[in-house]
DNA sequence: GCACATAGTGTCGAAAAGGATACTATTATG
DNA sequence: CATAATAGTATCCTTTTCGACACTATGTGC
């Protein structure tokens, strides 16, 4: 049984709908910036650049990237514990993807994201 | 009151959120896609294009992609109605973020989405 | 007169995603 | 003994998203 249940796809041959799909999840693209930008990063670091997030969505989000062979999850068996996130080779391969979202972003909306923005 | 309520932003200036919140939506990629590579493109048309979509949804994601100014509705007074969609300049602008998309999905998920994908 | 094509809309309900809140174990520190 | 810090879980509930299906108007072709 499937960890998540794929989303039906609208054409089987888009990789652009399947690369979507990779960093769905309202945080997902997030986390991965901020390692991108940051490096490695433990739990709590990241919950403190992220404070909108709640431990529950944080963890599951890691998890599916994790899954998804995105990022590797180093655990030191310590007291009190330490967990490191990095991306991995294969996230950092996005970086293309990561870094043309901010581009657009930091060109087109600047003032507001929708036209009827009060 | 806001077309659809904005999400809660992971951190308020990270305009790769705010870029993502813009293509959400499970099958606005995959128009503007379409569109980019097809110029403009009829409602049926792009229904062809998309067969596991729904009437109702494409109206919709066709609706908020022209809210948020990335395409254009052109309708034309005739019988039976004639409906084109393209993109809009600013859509087109676009095509940077969606040609990473692309390109990332066609070097990297050649064969599988996920590790345990039977 | 009937079906067909276009570009939709309306209603209902299921499923998925996400949020709030409380709870865990262990050790160090005071 | 009490508190704090880490990296989470568990449970419950609400919101959002998505799909199925039926329905619309109008002119053309048979």
């Amino acid at each position: 049984m499937p960890r998540k249940a794929l989303r039906q796809t609208a054409c089987p041959t888009c990789s652009v709908e399947a690369t979507l799909n990779l960093i769905d999840g309202k945080w997902k693209i997030v986390i991965l910036y901020k390692l991108l930008k940051g490096g490695t990063l433990r739990f709590n670091e990241l919950r403190r650049l992220m404070p909108a997030v709640t431990q529950r969505m944080l963890t599951n989000q890691l998890r599916e990237l994790e899954a998804d062979g995105l990022l590797t999850r180093k655990v030191y068996p310590e007291v009190p514990p330490r967990v490191e996130y990095s991306l991995s080779v294969r996230g950092r391969s996005l970086e293309q993807v990561i870094m043309a979202l901010k581009i657009w972003g930091d060109e087109n909306l600047v003032t507001a994201t929708r036209a009827e923005a009060a």
